[in-house]
DNA sequence: CTGTTAGCGCGTTCAC
DNA sequence: GTGAACGCGCTAACAG
């Protein structure tokens, strides 16, 4: 492998203006700009990561903490992350955290040892203190998916309130006033602003909002399912029209738990989701959910890195805004 | 940041023997190992990985190359090849190859430039020879889903024409004769192998392959869309009953477009899938499916790597094999 | 505009 | 068992 020694004995200039060419850095005279270009690439030569990032203290790469990288959400989150930053030759160190506070500062503690230059975090378990924190230290950080005050512009999220509020709102429009809900994890913020949303549309039809129609849900398939066999249960004595699921996947285990007991579905029962996962439009019936423009997080995280932190001009928003799409799971009343 | 020199100072050694007990080296007293681990957490020392990548020419770091980070598929190999690499505090960096072989390439060089000691290829678009090739160089690969004869040891995959197979017969053992089918790209390894199981399952029974009965999908839901769109524009002068896709996606494009003019499933057309994505026993009917290991041969790349690049003593195997799982999309005649 | 010279933080021979 | 010294490849003043 060749090294800077060497393309600077080859174009006949010192380190320094090999180095100079490299950053783009301005004050080298066109002439010796070629040479060493010539030089660099008659040796193929590729500078080492490593080198430049112990002498520059910059390493180029951010680090990536979601909660999960399976099911339909981190992945396209994720890929808007990858593009963007690749574009700009940055790379993206993955990490995992589970939804476990433990796990996730050990991940975090991980990417920072790693040198990552800033942090994109979707972390749900550890403090709001902490992350505040972790905002004061050398490291940038980026959360997708949570707003604490004092450290807002660094947040990307979405109005998960307004979202809950809409799909409950939707049905309450088709004349449904009993309504059941299946819940995200009640340590997931975004399912606590979910659910605040859902009782705020209920309220303002003056609804009591009732818990036993409302279950705490997985964010999974397999939530939908439990959930929906608790509801069912319920159903004699509080007979309810509709359900609003948490997520789309809730609705679809839910959906199925109907279906196997002989429903018929939107007919016995509404369904509104969230997040509009693709599925959500090939299912039968074809879901009303609320769109969640996670990929568009995804790279406005990205995005807010590459203005903040390495200086490009870009403009960028914090908030996301929910929207209702309207399909076949819910009927009117 | 501490350094290994405020260490080697507080502890009254010198610079090397810190070296020597974070590497374990067995050639230092019990007690001067003591006082050194003492001042190391008194000051809260972390080594900086750049400067032991450099010295070492080792970045402890592996580069992932996956098609595509959104849908169901690569998000459950990505997870157990983190999982398995995190515990041996090896990470992961990840690239994007998009099935395209320039890009495909790029990401090689952008991930070799990355300094990893290895990498894990799921690649479609690229030369087998261009591959053997890489294997040859300094930096060593494991293949994902990709059989080439000769790096065979380097390849982690699935028997996908056996799994093809597996799938029309199953139909076939139902009493069907006529079977379309609704492949992957053409371009894609995985997919041209499991039509030509397709193709063996059909040849056993004598029953001649149809072109117009095979339409080529692109693994996605709109794929079966059009697929199906395509197949029913054939069915009255070819009354195929059954139809299998390449992959759960297509199946459940495909399935959507039938229940859109009022078919029932699968009273009036079967349907096999591939890959048993979660989703599949969600959707109705429930998918009739073949299972793809996927995580698994995640988390074996990792293992490979581990035991061969880093020398961990882990068994190995490379060969997957697929499994029918029957369901509720696929019955008899 | 270009070259010289220090480091960056750590691994690794060598001696002792 | 331990320490001194050099080198990994590159960046960043500083000097000219």
């Amino acid at each position: 492998m060749a090294t800077i020694y060497d393309v600077s004995q080859l174009a006949g200039v010192s380190l320094a203006t090999v180095s100079r060419v490299m950053n783009k850095n301005t004050n080298v005279s066109e002439k010796t700009r070629q040479k060493v270009l010539d030089a660099m690439d008659k040796l193929g030569y590729r500078p080492n990561t490593f080198a430049q990032s112990l002498a520059s203290n910059c390493s180029n790469s951010v680090g990536v903490l979601v909660s999960q990288l399976d099911g339909p959400y981190y992945g396209p989150m994720m890929a808007e992350i990858e593009a963007s930053l690749r574009l700009e030759n940055k790379h993206v160190i993955i990490a995992v955290g589970h939804s476990d506070a433990a796990q996730e500062k050990d991940s975090v503690e991980f990417l920072l040892d790693r040198g990552c230059d800033a942090l994109i975090l979707d972390v749900e378990a550890v403090s709001d203190e902490y992350l505040i924190n972790l905002s004061k230290g050398p490291t940038s950080i980026v959360l997708i998916n949570r707003y604490i005050e004092q450290i807002n512009e660094r947040c990307i999220y979405l109005e998960n309130e307004l979202g809950g509020y809409m799909a409950t709102r939707h049905l309450i429009s088709q004349g449904h006033r009993n309504i059941a809900y299946i819940s995200g994890p009640a340590k997931k913020h975004d399912a606590i602003e979910r659910l605040v949303g859902h009782k705020r549309a209920l309220s303002e039809v003056n609804v009591d909002f009732d818990p036993a129609l409302c279950f705490e849900g997985d964010y999974r398939e397999e939530g939908g399912v439990d959930g929906m066999t608790y509801l069912l249960q319920q159903r004699p004595t509080k007979p309810f029209t509709a359900v609003v699921c948490a997520n789309d996947q809730m609705v679809s285990g839910a959906i199925s738990v109907c279906l196997e007991r002989g429903m018929y579905i939107p007919q016995d029962l509404s369904f509104v989701g969230f997040d509009n996962i693709p599925f959500a439009r090939y299912v039968s019936p074809k879901l009303t959910t609320v769109n969640n423009p996670i990929h568009e997080m995804g790279k406005m995280a990205a995005l807010w890195l590459l203005k903040n932190l390495y200086n490009k001009n870009i403009e960028v928003n914090n908030v996301f805004m929910p929207e209702l799409v309207e399909r076949e799971s819910s009927i009117p009343v």
